[in-house]
RNA sequence: GGGGAGAUACCCAAGUGGCCAAAGGGGGCAGGCUGUAAACCUGUUGUCGUAUGACUUCGAAGGUUCGAAUCCUUCUCUCCCCA
């Protein structure tokens, strides 16, 4: 750590723990800061990513913001990408091997990530890392020998492994693997301390006793809470597709922590935003009083988010156009135009042309509850044809498009 | 290695020869009510040029039958008990 002004440890700890779930241990954390003081060489900080899904959401936001946290107190961050492990898959107990991907695909994802992840993270003071590029380089007996460091009886200590034995559902072998070659991991890039979801702390931990192995000194495992998604009750996840991405645009953003329930949102403040906890406390403090809408402290978490990974300006656009078809039940401004013959059906343009719903069926059983609109008229016949003009036509709640008729 | 149980749609789960595109629940979607919140009510939830129709779907492939998710054979996968 070179010149600036380098908080004290304690002040550093402090930082650190706001918002973590779990600090294993907070005593070796503050050794570690108090030696990284003393002698001037920034702590290496570890987190790891899964390379076959590069499209970053808010849930993993939590812990990159928290790698930015360290970041600004002066420390290697080490941004991990987990191309070897992305074969393996970590388990969920969903049982599917994954495909390997081709170095391509891991690089392309990389870059991918990287653009994410800058949003975030200052590009110059981050070290991308795979860990293809040891893993690689074992071979059988080397992969013996890290298994030969564990047990299977540790390795049931895993709650999802436990809970899968107990429910007499499949676990392969090889899912043993991952926590083994994540907590490698840590081993190869010798980290002081390593992020991870409460879902990690299990991997977490295998990294320090594989580091003791190594005859090196463990790693902290920090745990960062997991974000439920729009549904308020499963984590936020690609699959599960109830997630805010963060390449998302800012008026999808924003209506999606609007559409976020009331208790959530606080859960949200909490995990995402940069008030401070005692903001925090006055903020549910008025929402319970009465003194502020519910409605209205969310605008403020969208408007929050949404400059986060766009602008200030976007951000107000957002809550406008936002305001302006939800509250006001108007059309938006800026719409996709799309054009379209008048010997086209309206289904084909829907289905079709505009992709909004994925079959014909599905486009008539919407038609037929009153879900699709042009020019504000509920519109059940969909096998029309529209006469040369413009047409606002709004499908379902949210998708919205200016036909143009030739 | 031996014995037993099982695989049904997005998920859980009923269905043992036709009335099964397949009960019920969850989830999703839409409408109502709202604050695009929650809760609640209603509808809907394989595809297909719009259907008392066709096609695809009950782990896979064959077979029996006028007709199969249902019966038979083989295969794949999972779980349990014993060794």
């Amino acid at each position: 750590m070179t010149g600036g002004n380098v908080l004290k440890p304690e002040e550093q700890l402090e930082q650190i723990r706001r918002g973590s779930e779990e600090i294993i241990s907070e005593e070796e954390l503050l050794k570690k800061l108090q030696k990284s003081y003393e002698t001037g060489t920034p702590l290496r900080i570890k987190a790891g990513f899964d390379p076959t899904a590069p499209d970053l959401h808010l849930g993993h936001t939590v812990l990159i913001q928290k790698l930015k946290h360290f970041q600004e107190l002066g420390h290697q961050v080490i941004f991990l990408i987990g191309d070897f492990t992305g074969m393996i898959g970590d388990p969920t107990g969903k049982n599917e091997t994954r495909k390997a991907l081709t170095k391509e695909d891991v690089l392309a994802n990389a870059e991918t990530y990287k653009e994410q992840v800058f949003k975030i993270l200052d590009p110059e003071k981050t070290e991308v890392a795979f860990n293809s590029t040891w893993m690689e380089k074992m071979d059988s007996s080397d992969m013996i020998k890290l298994a030969s460091q564990y047990t299977v009886a540790r390795m049931l200590e895993r709650d999802d492994f436990s809970k899968r034995y107990k429910e007499n559902r499949p676990i392969s072998i090889h899912e043993f693997l991952y926590p083994l070659v994540q907590g490698y991991d840590s081993v190869a890039l010798k980290s002081d301390v390593e992020l991870g979801g409460t879902d990690q702390k299990f991997n977490l931990l295998v990294g320090r006793d594989l580091q003791r192995h190594d005859a090196q000194a463990p790693q902290v495992a920090l745990t960062m809470p997991i974000l439920e998604g729009l549904d308020g009750v499963q984590k936020m996840s690609k699959s599960l597709n109830n997630y805010i991405g963060i390449n998302e645009t800012p008026q999808d953003m924003f209506g999606k922590v609007m559409s976020v329930s009331d208790e959530l949102m606080f859960r949200y403040y909490l995990l995402l935003s940069d008030k401070s906890l005692q903001e925090l406390d006055a903020l549910k403090k008025s929402v319970a009083d009465g003194q502020k809408h519910p409605m209205d402290a969310k605008k403020e978490l969208a408007m929050e988010i949404v400059a986060r990974f766009h602008t200030e300006q976007a951000a107000i656009d957002a809550r406008e156009g936002f305001e302006q078809i939800f509250s006001k039940r108007e059309n938006p401004d800026d719409m996709h135009e799309h054009a379209m013959e008048a010997s086209e059906k309206l289904l084909e343009t829907i289905v079709k042309g505009l992709k909004f719903l994925p079959s014909n069926s599905e486009a008539r059983r919407l038609a037929k509850q009153g879900g699709i609109y042009i020019d504000g008229e509920k519109t059940e016949n969909i096998d029309q044809t529209l006469q040369p003009g413009e047409y606002i036509l709004k499908v379902g709640k949210r998708k919205f498009a200016k036909l143009v008729v030739n």
